[in-house]
RNA sequence: GUGGAUGUAGCUCAGUUGGUUAGAGCACUAGAUUGUGGUUCUAGGGGUCGCCGGUUCAAAUCCGGUCUUCCACCCCA
């Protein structure tokens, strides 16, 4: 053998069996999506740097995969010039596509493209790979497909509302028990300017996070390990030990940051949403959680992140609503909500839970036996005729023996093998083999069609 | 970007303190079975021991580098 073959760091290849796996998947999240009234759009597999940088912060810029020009991309290069200015000159100089990093922003550029064409409000869903120069690992993969549905151009509150609908929808369906946590920029801008650290404030939410993990006195250590003073931390108290229930925990933030004018907004809307909530049906547990931030820096109101039951894999879904991200590409004052589903995560819990159904894929019902030149030709009028009556059918293209061929059909998991020779053509009457049972019967063609339908 | 593991047949893995021709199971091919799959039995094909270099009479085994995959941190779907 040659060289062995192999895939780029982080990608896969699925073969049948995992892509009728992830087809039910699909289908179930676009079939929620379609019932809300959301259309579907696509966009390139790639976009200009120039709508890609920038919208992720930092972190995300260098996760951004860029693409080489064509041609000569290095005649515009002097290196030793331009690399003393830095690394990302030079990449400006010979990469200006890159591959999309998620769909939000793609969509963020579409909008503010066809704003002409749009009927506001606009609920779009968009279901394609995205990908990111991450390290890959558990549930983390270089190339992975999101499932975003968001609403662009209305402020109202039904929509973060009718998200979480969605998402309560969409994980009963696929028997997969979530928490749905949320939480509102706006409450974290309350929170910085009580305790006037306002930089601090990724510090502060990233080690709340963990309280769960790493215990309390932990938190406190990484708070000072990180600079807070021991008056801070105090102040922040209530927040970290924030519990109770979800009507609790607002009374507490009110208590807290109500005085801000941010922190009153966005307690507001929470409140909103939860009474809202609370008049209608959702199976899933839905939870405040003050520590929620999210790194991505466009969101500016409410933020969700869903968090799968009994598997650590991190969110399986997550978004938030952004005030202004068309606005960069000349669209102002129009502000979405959406979310986004992590179409292999979300596998990747379905398989360690054991939780797909039986039957997810169609396969061949009846394989037709080739037994030379002229049965062959005989056969592919039967065969016409019972794909054209609605039977998945095939017919073997080689001859060759017979073992063979049942040893085909018996691992594709055909239920049925249709067995013409020289005894079937002379007399009409053909011979249908049921793999299951190994019982053969004498069928007419009319019996046969009615019985494999 | 930081830290830790890993790599032997298509797949899952054995391989002793360095010592003849590197093994097993599964899978594959052929036969037992000339119009019948799964089970069974028999035979067979298949390896640059990730790659490069070093130590040694001798390396899958020891050392260095490199790549890959996996795990944790960070961040995220």
């Amino acid at each position: 053998m040659a060289q062995k073959p192999s895939i780029p760091k982080g990608t896969r290849d699925f073969s049948p069996t995992e892509m009728s796996r992830r087809n039910y998947i699909f289908d179930t999240i676009k079939s929620v999506f379609q019932n809300f009234g959301y259309l579907p759009i696509e966009t390139p597999a790639m976009e200009n740097l120039s709508t890609l940088m920038g919208k992720y912060g930092e972190e995300g810029d260098r996760l951004l995969f860029k693409i080489l020009n064509s041609g000569d991309y290095l005649k515009n290069v002097t290196l030793g010039e331009d690399a003393a200015q830095g690394l990302n000159k030079i990449t400006r100089s010979i990469a200006e596509k890159g591959l999309r990093y998620d769909l939000t922003v793609p969509f963020a550029r579409y909008v503010a493209q066809h704003r002409n064409e749009i009927t506001f409000p606009f609920k779009r869903y968009q279901v394609q790979p995205v990908w990111r120069a991450d390290r890959p690992q558990k549930g983390r993969y270089r190339e992975f497909f999101q499932c975003d549905v968001d609403v662009i151009g209305s402020n109202s509150l039904l929509n973060e509302v009718e998200l979480i609908r969605m998402i309560d929808d969409i994980f009963c369906e696929l028997k997969m028990g979530v928490v749905i946590k949320i939480n509102n920029r706006k409450i974290l801008s309350g929170i910085a300017e009580v305790i006037a650290v306002p930089e601090k404030l990724t510090d502060i939410t990233t080690a709340i996070d963990k309280i769960d993990k790493i215990g309390l006195d932990k938190v406190y250590e990484e708070l000072r390990s990180k600079g807070l003073t021991d008056e801070t931390i105090q102040m922040l108290e209530p927040i970290i030990n924030l519990g109770g229930d979800n009507q609790k925990k607002l009374n507490c933030l009110r208590e807290f940051i109500g005085t801000t004018a941010d922190g009153s907004q966005g307690i507001t809307e929470l409140q909103t949403v939860i009474d809202l909530l609370n008049g209608l049906d959702i199976r899933s547990e839905v939870e405040i959680d003050q520590s929620l931030a999210r790194g991505l820096n466009y969101y500016t109101g409410a933020i969700i992140e869903v968090k799968a039951k009994k598997v650590g894999i991190g969110s399986v879904c997550g978004g938030g609503r952004y005030d202004n991200l068309t606005g960069v590409f000349g669209l102002p004052d129009v502000s979405g909500v959406g979310v986004s589903f992590g179409a292999d995560r979300i596998y990747d819990v379905l398989n360690e839970l054991d939780l797909f159904p039986e039957q997810v894929h169609k396969c061949t019902k009846v394989m037709l036996v080739n037994f030379g030149g002229k049965e062959a030709a005989f056969s592919l009028n039967i065969l016409q005729q019972l794909q054209r009556s609605g039977i998945p059918a095939e017919l073997y293209p080689d001859t060759v023996k017979m073992k063979k061929q049942m040893k085909y059909a018996d691992q594709k998991a055909i239920r049925f093998v249709l067995l013409i020779g020289d005894e079937e053509m002379k007399t009409g009457v053909l011979t249908l083999k049921d793999m299951e049972s190994g019982e053969q019967h004498k069928l007419e063609m009319e019996q046969l069609t009615g019985l494999l339908k």
